[in-house]
DNA sequence: CGCAGCCTTGACAAATGTCAACAAACGTGG
DNA sequence: CCACGTTTGTTGACATTTGTCAAGGCTGCG
């Protein structure tokens, strides 16, 4: 793969610390690739063949069952994604497919599994982030067990609004066919569920949001850290 | 602590593979304690002072959000809990309670991140562990998204089975009002799913069920290795 | 310009939760 | 071992939440 792009993989949490001839290792038999938008990367079931690495674009991963889907989570760069499968030797749990037009490095998972064995940095890289990983899945799960729709939503503006800078306004990350998935609710109560919001001065322009009264937001919303905050 | 619980320690994936006295110093700082049946043992937002480890009786992994609760999972002798608040040096995510009479070790965290740090074969042994929990997880979360609350029963009556040994009549592992929780829905409402059962032969008396025809449950059911093995 | 996909809305249906009542099971203290 | 009180499980009636289906408007793109 071209060496240009090593320099930002390096400085990913996951590669930083290992030794160079084992990051040379990984990166021989590595390579990149440019996929368009809305393209299948890898189907559930299928084994781990690569560690994916998104280095620009967006990858949504998705799950599905007896002719039902819903998106699981949104990679975006720089960063990795199925790194338990390839940890494991197991098949993929969720599929991926680019949302937009996106630059992807594939490492062969036994490179990955090699290093891992023999480089100790590397080995306590992978613990961080999954241990980080797990935590953001137990979150979401406390997030649909004990929240509605309505509260979902809300939590879910008031993350974004926090992600983009916390001004009064600003845009949704994707579309609302995605995000109704996301939250686990179909389009349709999405659009209810903003509606539903008006009552806490939440307008929606599109995919422009405004919040008008932070504090009534935030009263409904409840958010909390244990469930709310991405980055512990 | 004393001696004769190290073997059974030992033999944890955890812990076998690791260079002795690195053991011994975890078992060095760590002490056992019995605990009587619904005592709290941690609650979510704690710093994770302790690594603990279930060896005889039963936990409840549970979470809370405005009033609300819910149960996230059960950790069963002999195994671990709370690992991924330990290795990140962050606040529980979940509350545990002992659902009966109980013997847990209780490891200081920092020792475990001690031993992380100088005994590459530990640090393995929790990436492995880490990622089986986190597929874990991410098919619990799929069990949500995508079924409803009678396929998840219908489901879970199979993998119960299964775990019983795959004969026709089984017992339930816990109470119906956490099985309920545990499956994300209301008692009243579990009530009433092991009835809407009854068409595919499923019979209850009480803690007792009896599958009447297991090909007609399964068709219901659909049960999906990428949802409902936890093996792999 | 015209098509395709997304978003919204309305009307309706299904799933799930809530509240109340009661029976059954359980545990404790006598 | 029993009596008592508490908890759990069940059931009915009802409310709320969420999903489904159908239609129409809007937008973006070829």
């Amino acid at each position: 793969m071209p060496q240009s792009a090593y320099p930002e993989i390096r400085k990913l949490d996951l590669f930083a610390a290992m030794a160079e001839d084992h990051f040379q290792t990984l990166m021989r038999g590595a390579y990149v690739q440019n996929f368009p938008a809305h393209i299948d990367l890898i189907a559930e079931g299928e084994p781990s063949d690569f560690l994916h690495i998104v280095l620009s674009g967006s990858v949504d991963l998705f799950a599905q069952w007896n002719g039902r889907d819903t998106s699981m989570a949104t990679v975006r760069p720089i960063s990795t994604f199925i790194l338990a499968a390839t940890i494991r030797e197991a098949p993929y749990l969720m599929s991926a497919r680019t949302l937009e037009k996106s630059r992807i490095v594939l490492i062969p998972s036994q490179d990955v599994r090699a290093v891992f064995d023999i480089d100790a940095n590397f080995a306590r890289a992978i613990v961080t982030e999954l241990a980080q990983r797990y935590r953001a899945v137990i979150k979401t799960q406390k997030d649909l067990k004990l929240r509605t729709s309505l509260e979902r939503l809300a939590n879910y503006i008031l993350r974004q609004q926090k992600r983009a800078g916390g001004g009064p306004t600003f845009g949704l990350e994707f579309e609302k066919r995605r995000l109704a998935s996301v939250l686990g609710m179909t389009p349709e109560n999405l659009s209810r569920a903003f509606k539903g919001l008006d009552p806490y001065g939440v307008v929606v322009d599109g995919t422009r949001i405004t919040i008008g009264s932070q504090t009534d937001l935030e009263r409904f919303a409840k958010p909390n850290p244990l469930i709310d905050d991405f980055t512990t």
